[in-house]
Parts: structure tokens; C-alpha cells; sequence
DNA sequence: CATTTACCGATAACATTATATCGATAACAA
DNA sequence: TTGTTATCGATATAATGTTATCGGTAAATG
């Protein structure tokens, strides 16, 4: 049906059309044109028009969209209107952080639960139990998971990588700086804020010279 | 000197070059080819030869970049081997997160003070105090910073933006996901971590039908 | 000392993504 | 009705970034 390759930058502005979109229905609005969208997320009109384009959001001239319609539209074309459960290993300060964050339901994940080392399992954190890894593989089965977020040191991130592929997991959320070695079925997305850094640094230092 | 502008892939792609040459380096390797390089990272080889020439970098046909200085090099071009102070607004899951973790600094990057509102101030996470943000302007002015982040609710993202400018701000790292609407001189770097999570269920939902 | 080899670095071909152009449509106002 | 306008959506063009090609260089080898 939807045959044709989405591009990448594509999705990656989905969900920020989403959250605009959200937003907007709260303020009372109903209908919506791309190019308002457009203009308030800093991006070209036409641009907007493709990537609803690809989730088969159709507008109305003069009008523009349905905010509801299409709303439901984008949360399909991603599969945020069913929620995921996924594993996350790790529980540090960014584990941590992940866990006492509620926000990503709305975006079709949930942790449903967290592993680290034996001396960490046992506690709570965010409403989420923290297990020993040695039990992972096990409940990966059990509760046909299929994401694992990793939040380990960058040390440990290939070994865990490697453990949850061999339990199962089909994608992995990788917020440690390590290039993860995994067969190439297996849906990888990276989070690197050194990668924004390095950014700031370089802009800062040709701004100001030094 | 260096006028011609640097591709943002490329600076986005030097830190992981760094993190594996320093890597490599602990492990008692001297030389380097960018073909190794490029091997371990999954990049082309091209690729890295094009990157390490934008740092000045040079390297020697047979023997490859001398590691300590290629690292020299990268560290230099992105100014990561001179710390920058930054100031962090939003002291909550998240901000708490990048309080406590100390691995910036090797990034060129120190967060010295935090701020929130004022029933969270008094605190210390990760030996950085917390302050009421009606003290940042003053504090930004008498430290000469020039880098916030933000890690603060998306609500009160673009109000804490603005003030952060006003304040004498030059660049910003927003962690909030909300376009922030600021003078085009303003550095802004965003994270953003549901464009991944959206690449991540349109790939799971292309793999298992659904 | 000639030859091979591994690597560098520049240039050219290619792919992908973003931007601009343009005709079509339907609400709205005269 | 009949223009006028805001918007859509398709197509064409341009910019950007990536991959492939190729000649050149210096260490290693026989």
C-alpha cells in the first residue's frame, strides 16, 4: 500500500507537526492550512505539504486540514496510536531520567521495566522495576518486547546490544556514544548529543574568533 | 583562514572519530588509517579522508594520521580543548541527568550553575548549585557565559529561550521539544529525542505489518 | 634499486533532500 | 453568478551531501 520509501528527515518532523498540532486543537483551532504550520516550525510550506502528503492527510483549498483528521493521520503513519512495550538497560543518571519521564506514551512507547547490575534490581524508579540483566532474556520472551533502550556506559553498550538482539529485540534506542555491531535487520537509532556539541563549539568558536 | 563553511554532517560526525581514536590510542596504537577508521565506524573511506582534511589534519600514504596529533586536530577544530562554561535552566529529571553526569567536560563543555524555580534552588546536584533563575541575567553577565541549555518543560521553553538571549546568551542547547523562535545570530542546537522514537515505530510497523 | 602495496587526497559522478514553480480547486465576497 | 484569493498537490529545478574513481606518494620488499 504505502510502498514507496519514506525519507528519513521526514519522519524525524512528523512528530514535531504532531506537538504543534496538538497544541493548536487545545487552543480551540479545528482546521489548520500547511502553510501556518509551515511558518510557525520554520519550515518551507511545500516542504510540510509532502510529509503530510506521505501520511495520506488529505486538505481542502481555502480550508486546509481537519486538525483532528489529521492529527490521527500522522499518530498511524508512526504507530503512536498503539502503545510499544520496551526494556531499557542501564539505570543511571540517564536511565534514571528516562524512567521519571512520562512523555512517551504519547509517543507509543512504554518501559515496562529496567535492568542493571544485581546490586541495582529490586528498586522502583518512575513505577518501573529494575531487574538484574541476568532475567532479561527470559522476559524479552515472555513478554514478546521488542525495543531496548540502552542506557549503559558507552563500555557496555555493544555487549548489551548484542545480548538483546540475541533475545529477541528487533529495534534498539541507543543513547550510548558507541557505534553498535549488529546485524543489519535489527532497526538502530542513535541519540548523540555530542554530536549537537560538537556543533556549538565549532559555531561558537568561529563567531568569536580564538 | 578556514573560510570555507564546514558541512554540519561532518561536524556531527567528528566526535565519533574522536571517542574511537582516543579508544584506539588507550590501546597502545600509534598510527591510524582513515580506511581503519572508516571500517570501524561504517563510513566510506572517502568519507573520512574528507572529514580529517576539513580539520587540517594530514596523514601519510602507507603509515596513515599520527594518532595524537589527528585527535590534536579534531579537539582544536571543534575548540574542545579549551572548556566553555554553560549554564543549565530546568532541574528535573533530565536537567538533574546532565548534572550528574561529568563526561562534558572532555567535550569542551562545563555546566557551573543551574537554575529552576525558586523552591528548587538551594540544592546541589553533582556539585553544581541550584539558583532561582531570577538570578541568571546577573550571573551570566558577571561569568561571561555564553552557552545554555535548556532542559526545562516544553511550555516554558521559548520564555526561558528569550531570557536566555536577553541575558547575553550566544548559544543554545534545547532539549525541549519546542521550536524556539529566536534572533537568526543565536546559536541554537536541539536534541530531539522523539524524531528517533518516530523513525523507530515506522520501521517496526513497516517490519511486522500491524 | 625497481616493484609492489597501502594509503592519501582531489575530482567527478551520483543520490537524496529541499526549494521553487505552476496549475487546479473550492470557499468567499462582490 | 463571477471574479478573487487561499490553499492544495504535482512536477521541475537546485542544493547538498555521499559514493566512486583515479592519480600520486612513500614505506616495504625482494
Amino acid at each position: 500500500m504505502e510502498a514507496k520509501k519514506v525519507p528519513a528527515p521526514t519522519l524525524r518532523r512528523l512528530p514535531k507537526y504532531l506537538n504543534y498540532l496538538k497544541r493548536m486543537k487545545e487552543n480551540g483551532n479545528v482546521t489548520i492550512s500547511a502553510s501556518k504550520v509551515a511558518e510557525a516550525l520554520d519550515i518551507q510550506h511545500t516542504q510540510v505539504r509532502k510529509d503530510f502528503a506521505y501520511t495520506g492527510a488529505e486538505g481542502v483549498p481555502k480550508i486546509g486540514h481537519q486538525i483532528d483528521e489529521l492529527i490521527r493521520c500522522i499518530e498511524t503513519f508512526l504507530n503512536w496510536d498503539n502503545v510499544t512495550d520496551a526494556f531499557l538497560v542501564g539505570v543511571g543518571h540517564l536511565g534514571g531520567a528516562l524512567l521519571g519521564y512520562n512523555g512517551f506514551q504519547e509517543s507509543g512507547i512504554k518501559i515496562v521495566a529496567a535492568f542493571d547490575i544485581p546490586e541495582k534490581s529490586g528498586r522502583n524508579i518512575g513505577g518501573v522495576e529494575v531487574y538484574g540483566v541476568e532475567k532479561f532474556k527470559q522476559m524479552v520472551g515472555r513478554m514478546k518486547i521488542k525495543i531496548g533502550i540502552i542506557t549503559a556506559p558507552a563500555d557496555h553498550a555493544q555487549e548489551i546490544a548484542t545480548m538483546m538482539v540475541d533475545s529477541g529485540i528487533q529495534a534498539i534506542w541507543n543513547f550510548a556514544p558507541r557505534k553498535l555491531d549488529l546485524p543489519e535487520e535489527v532497526i538502530v537509532e542513535n541519540v548523540d548529543m555530542y554530536s549537537s556539541l560538537a556543533l556549538i563549539s565549532h559555531r561558537l568558536k568561529k563567531k568569536f574568533g580564538k
